[in-house]
DNA sequence: CCAAAAGTGTTAACTTTACACCCATGT
DNA sequence: ACATGGGTGTAAAGTTAACACTTTTGG
């Protein structure tokens, strides 16, 4: 470990990330979330996140959180730093800074089981979460603040579904992020003349008729930045 | 110093902050630079910034490091966390994180002096600054996206004028951070129709027909969060 | 009376919203 | 044949963008 000389006043702080990771459940956004297992605030539910390693980039350390804490199957499709939070007293054990991060996986069987110090792993309803350790309350909401921003610019929406996908269930990602309903015919109409979406053959489902299934144009990309 | 007991892994790393301050000087947005006294990037430009101290908030510390290295006569009147820069090579000296923030100052003349490390500090054109030390080029890029964003939603020009102001020269603050030119009419029309100006007496320029006065109207607050 | 900057409205294009019925399939 | 969910168009309201002349002052 290679050591940094420091100015004497600097503050020495633990510097880690957390992660608010969704995805899609039952027609409903959830969020994932990890019970601790030890002190301070241990039964309780919080973020995945711990500290950044030597060497480690934040945005790498906040992917390794994700899969040490919950052993998910699936690469999130969408990582991004939105806020960092480092108020002083934000947690006990003395003066820990974390970089927040918001992440988006795809749709699936998204299994999670509890890793490192955890003691569980699920998935909860994102808009109305159980109790959270520290400040993860406020970095739930600000990560969902982000979330909606996205929505807007970036085609985010689709990192949620899987390569193929139905306008029905399109319209049903960003009704559940917003948390409102969206009418059909518009919703339709403004998705189309983007020209991110390329249709292709017929789906049959369980019942009522076919959806037209779609997949994203080429050459559409998520920004990275903002 | 209290001492934090880390995990083994957990890097060491420095914190710091640096701000992008932004004002109006002649027309034009400018930002504020220091030029570096001590190794590394010794003589070359940079964003204020430096070290958080013990028991220091994030927001505390950015506003101390533009007092203390610039001897500013003005209170920023907005000041906002943006991005947190942790590449892991992004300082020479080791693994130094910064949390990057983004400020206003209100117009008047604002002088600078140098102080602590820096032996040097001055206003620069924004849009085209000199070559900046580390990876303050990013910061400012990234900070001057903000500043677009936020005005948009927040009444973020206002912030750049002093108390009362006419029309021309709100218009002069948007077109400078836009980088663009904009209808006289059709932002007039805009502004006003915000509710968030209110009119008051006249001023004689030196040239010219007088312009209306105005001052924001009570109640209008920019929103500090996003 | 001239130069300089402030102020003022209208129209066309575009975008957004509201709204109801028919269609294709499985059972 | 009926239940289920998918698919389609139009009109009104609102927003944005383009555009040129008159007014008020100082010199």
């Amino acid at each position: 470990m290679t050591t940094l000389t420091l100015p004497p006043q600097a503050a020495q702080v633990g510097l880690a990330v957390d992660v608010a990771a969704f995805a899609m459940h039952g027609g409903e956004l959830r969020v994932l979330l990890v019970q601790r297992g030890t002190l301070p605030h241990a039964q309780t539910w919080a973020l995945p996140g711990g500290f950044v390693h030597e060497g480690e980039e934040l945005h790498d350390a906040a992917l390794r959180e994700l899969r040490e804490e919950t052993t998910i199957n699936l690469e999130p499709r969408h990582l991004e730093q939105f806020f960092t939070f480092g108020a002083v007293q934000r947690d006990p054990r003395g003066r820990i800074v974390s970089v927040a991060h918001m992440a988006v996986l795809p749709h699936g069987t998204v299994r999670v089981t509890s890793g490192g110090n955890t003691i569980g792993a699920d998935w909860f309803p994102a808009h109305t979460p159980p109790p959270l350790a520290f400040d993860h309350a406020d970095i739930l909401t600000r990560a969902l603040n982000r979330l909606r921003t996205r929505l807007e610019y970036a085609h985010l929406a689709l990192e949620f579904l899987p390569e193929t996908f139905t306008l029905p269930e399109l319209q049903e990602v960003h009704e559940a992020i917003l948390n409102r309903k969206l009418d059909k015919r518009n919703f339709r109409k403004r998705l189309l003349a983007q020209g991110v979406l390329l249709a292709s053959g017929e789906r049959r489902n369980g019942v009522g008729r076919p959806a037209q299934l779609y997949r994203r144009a080429k050459g559409v990309r998520v920004p990275t930045n903002l």
